[in-house]
RNA sequence: GCGGGCGUGGUGGAAUUGGUAGACACAAGGGACUUAAAAUCCCUCGGCGAUAGCCUUGCGGGUUCGAUUCCCGCCGCCCGCACCA
């Protein structure tokens, strides 16, 4: 490593990223490099990557993330847009208070040390970023914002509050969300989680399912895999409303049930019907049935994870009531209570067909109910046609249905809805075509302290009260303690004890906070004028928005990407943008990945304790201080649980960060996983010595030549097109993202110009070396951009490569005047011919059946075929 | 179960609308330079033969002059969703 001095190259010293790293990074903020104006003239690109939560240290993913970003960015500054490229905190949630418990300390503070200890991590990157627009949604400027446009979205019906079922953790007395909790155990207190009926706001995303599906088909620039998710989450389904009329009981005084179903072509296979546990006539009719009332707490005992939901036996109890067959006379159906449907679904009441759906039937086998088949599979006999322990789910024709029999299951679908159209139970049409989305709506409220308050009062006499505008922002009070489980925002002794705005009684202010998915999902608007003293200004957001390119991880695919594009339409509801989605690109990056290593006693062992050794293709592991053998395990995301991770700070240290986001850019298909490894790095980090040397090799070649002298003109003319293809070609891959591809093809350039500088014709080259060398640093700029300001500067160039605009590309050379074709036989490849671009077919044909390969092939004969493709191939069938 | 994606050398991966499969990189092996090492440079690198041949993009079919690419059927892996009526 010290060898420098040894390093008899004429480059003399070795690219330090150490040195010059922090020193372009000084350069460019001096110069505000990366200060985005809203008035500048040119076209305007925003690209954004999902801002992160300020944990304390940024990790590889979001090395990987920004990176990414970056290259977007400094791309389309190049090619003369107005770029806006800003960075912000993700900054309520959870864990602060956590850390709170954990270290006595107040969330705030906690989270605004981490904020400066990661805004240096990302700066140590190098990102062009607009800092000048950093934002923190913590920060009342931020969410005094987000309360007022809470309150025009509550006044225009966009906000409703309504009872619903939560997790409730008795001992941390908090509401959980579904993965919080484990075997129904809250994750940290271990108790029994309860299910609790809380009043709770809610946005009212569900009115807006429809749009939110039908708007998937313009986002052509979203990945289909996220499309997909969200049309799946979204749940769209069409069937038919149907009420049963119930035979006269002295158990309840309802009429009627109602049903959802999407297969009303079976009605005639129908052997009972089943309500949900929480169906309100299963309250009514457990008050006078223990059995019930036992059902009903087993089922909330067991919880609503899914893995319990999925192994869950059928089950269920006879309710005693029945319901008049709807299309049979004379006939009646049995209601029971199963365990099974979902009271959040539909109507919370199902019929069951037995023969044509898998739980009905598992279900119908338990209790011997009937099983009639009605949909008779192609080719089947219907006289012996039977449903053994599979139900038959596929498609055929209507039978053992009156006057259904012979249709297929879209036009009985069609028949039956007509028919219950037309009849009346209870006053009302029996039958209704509807369509039932699975998409629910987005409960906000949170018992939490570190959030943004939910911004209304309540007035035991006016009711529920929003705030004046006048007196936002509500502000979270400083003086908070967390020795208590709760909310600590309502075990504040004052700070919910206020007046009513309108009869200035005493009056109590919500103590909840909101969803920090709130918090993100119009963070992008604010970037647009993140000073502004409304949440938008909307000419300004409507310049801006919506972003040309967002990228993040994957795993925000469904929520946070549905909320923001439900919380941008609400915003335009309320005047705060003019448009309804938020993104134009959406682009999901993979992981950072590495290999695991575990200790003799099966413990996690991190990459840093290890001493790979490799023989021939063997690799073995030791442990770097005790020398004891480490076991290879596989690769996977990294995490601390793992502890194959690697820090970004210390590869920064070590390698500086061009070396770092080179190496995330190279190899991998950006939305594919990545493998985090050393060779890897190393070899990322030789790259950079080898620009560096061309780079100074080029200087001096092109101080030594004097004169341009006699040159071999093809060579010139060949690295000129091999340089205008790169150019060419890199800006093509950027903007399909492909950036490992354009990684490939800068090695290519690289590997071209050492060859040209090292070969007999250098002096002869040099002009074009030269040229092509600025061009190099212009691409490298992209990936590392403190490397390439170095090189500017070794090359003499006035000002910064950041601001260089992006080289011109001359289109005569990315044509050829000649093109190399190959030859096949028979589809095998046998030779190759030179011709002139774009020779007509008949003289290439002429041409090559002229050619010895090809007349030996032939051996006397004429060619069965001959294919000649223009400029591509010639194939000639013998 | 439903939906989506993927399968190419030792490894990560390239390959316009079907048109020279394996670009580029990593690893490995050999060599040069050096007292030595590092760094750098050069060569080899899908398999079998080793001459001019044959095989090869998970497997089996099909369409085509020609298939990694399109179609059908399998196998394997990954991801998402799921008692959704």
């Amino acid at each position: 490593m010290k060898s420098c001095k040894d390093d008899h190259h004429v480059s003399g010293e070795r690219y330090n990223p150490r040195e010059s790293e922090p020193k372009w990074q000084k350069v460019w903020d001096e110069n505000k490099s990366f200060v985005t104006a809203n008035d500048d003239p040119r076209d305007p690109y925003y690209v954004l990557e999902m801002f992160p939560y300020p944990s304390g240290r940024i990790h590889m993913g979001h090395v990987r993330n920004y990176a990414m970003g970056d290259v977007v960015a400094r791309y389309h500054r190049a090619r003369g847009k107005n770029v806006l490229h800003p960075m912000g905190w993700d900054a309520f949630g959870l864990p602060a208070e956590n850390a709170a418990i954990e270290r006595k300390t107040h969330p705030g503070a906690w989270t605004y040390q981490n904020i400066e200890a990661m805004k240096a991590q990302l700066k140590s990157m190098g990102l062009s970023i607009d800092w000048t627009r950093e934002i923190a949604t913590c920060s009342p400027d931020y969410y005094k914002h987000q309360q007022a446009m809470f309150i025009d979205m509550l006044e225009a019906g966009l906000v409703t509050r309504k009872s619903s079922k939560v997790n409730w953790d008795p001992v941390d007395m908090t509401v959980l969300a579904n993965e919080q909790v484990i075997d129904g155990k809250g994750w940290r207190s271990g108790a029994v989680v309860e299910q609790r009926e809380l009043t709770q706001w809610f946005f009212r995303i569900s009115d807006f399912a429809e749009e939110l599906l039908e708007a998937l088909d313009g986002l052509t620039d979203w990945p289909e895999k996220v499309r997909v998710m969200q049309r799946n989450w979204i749940g769209k389904s069409e069937g038919l409303r149907l009420l049963f009329e119930l035979e006269a009981s002295d158990r309840t005084d309802a009429n009627s049930i109602d049903v959802f179903t999407t297969r009303p072509d079976t009605i005639f296979g129908a052997s009972f019907i089943a309500l949900s546990p929480d169906h309100p006539l299963t309250a009514q009719l457990a008050a006078s049935n223990p059995a019930l009332t036992e059902f009903i707490a087993e089922f909330h005992r067991q919880g609503t994870a899914t893995e319990t939901l999925e192994k869950a036996e059928k089950k269920g109890v006879f309710t005693g009531l029945r319901v008049k067959h709807p299309v049979i006379e004379g006939q009646s159906l049995p209601v029971y209570v199963a365990n099974f449907v979902l009271m959040d679904y539909g109507t919370g009441a199902v019929f069951g067909c037995p023969a044509h759906d898998q739980r009905d039937l598992d279900f119908a086998r338990k209790y011997d109910l009937p099983v009639t088949p009605v949909v008779l599979p192609p080719g089947a006999d219907p006289a012996s046609f039977t449903i053994g322990n599979e139900a038959y789910v596929d498609t055929g024709n209507i039978f053992n249905s009156d006057f259904l029999d012979g249709l297929t299951i879209d036009e009985a679908k069609a028949r039956i809805a007509e028919h219950f159209a037309a009849r009346t139970v209870d006053g009302k049409p029996q039958g209704k075509v509807e369509v039932n989305y699975r998409l629910r709506d987005w409960g906000i409220s949170r018992q939490r302290y570190w959030g943004c308050p939910i911004p209304v009062i309540h007035c035991e006499v006016c009711g529920t009260i929003p705030v004046p505008k006048k007196d936002l922002p509500v502000v979270l009070p400083e003086d908070v303690t967390f020795d208590k489980p709760g909310n600590a925002l309502d075990h504040h002794p004052t700070w919910k004890h206020t007046h009513c705005p309108q009869c200035g009684a005493a009056a109590r202010r919500e103590t909840d906070t909101m969803d920090t998915f709130v918090d993100s999902s119009w963070y992008f608007a604010r970037f647009t004028a993140p000073h502004a003293d409304t949440p938008t200004i909307p000419e300004v957001a409507n310049h801006w928005l919506p972003v040309d390119q967002y990228i993040g991880g994957i795993e925000h695919a469904i929520l946070h990407l549905l909320y923001s594009r439900f919380f941008t339409r609400a915003m335009k509801a309320t005047g705060h943008v003019g448009l309804s989605e938020p993104f134009k690109g959406m682009f999901t990056q993979g992981m950072v990945t590495h290999e695991t290593y575990k200790g003799d006693k099966g413990e996690w062992v991190p990459p840093t304790d290890i001493i790979i050794e490799t023989d021939g293709d063997t690799r073995t592991a030791r442990h770097a201080q005790t020398g004891a053998p480490i076991t290879i395990g596989s690769v996977e995301k990294m995490s601390k649980s793992k502890k194959n991770v690697v820090d970004p700070d210390e590869i920064v240290r070590s390698y500086g960060a061009d070396t770092a986001r080179w190496f995330m850019l190279s190899d991998s298909p950006p939305e594919r996983d990545v493998q985090w490894t050393e060779s890897g790095v190393e070899g990322a980090s030789r790259f950079q010595q080898r620009i560096w040397r061309l780079v100074h090799d080029t200087v001096e070649l092109s101080e030594q030549t004097s004169v341009t002298v006699s040159q071999d003109g093809t060579d010139i003319l060949a690295l000129r097109k091999t340089i205008h293809r790169t150019v060419a070609g890199v800006a093509q891959d950027i903007e399909g993202l492909g950036f490992n591809r354009a990684v490939a093809r800068i090695y290519e350039l690289t590997n071209a110009l050492v060859k040209a500088k090292e070969g007999k014709a250098a002096a002869d080259l040099a002009p074009t070396l030269r040229d092509g060398v600025e061009k190099l640093v212009q691409l490298i700029n992209l990936m590392m951009p403190h490397l390439a300001e170095s090189c500017w500067e070794v090359l003499g160039k006035q000002g910064l490569v950041a601001d260089a605009r992006w080289p011109e590309v001359d289109p005569a050379m990315l044509v050829d005047d000649e093109v190399t074709l190959p030859i096949q036989i028979n589809g095998k490849r046998r030779g190759e011919v030179t011709v002139a671009k774009d020779m007509p077919a008949a003289e290439v044909e002429a041409m090559v059946l002229a050619l010895e390969i090809v007349q030996k092939a032939l051996d006397g004969k004429a060619p069965k075929k001959v294919v000649v493709v223009p400029n591509r191939i010639v194939n000639i069938v013998v």
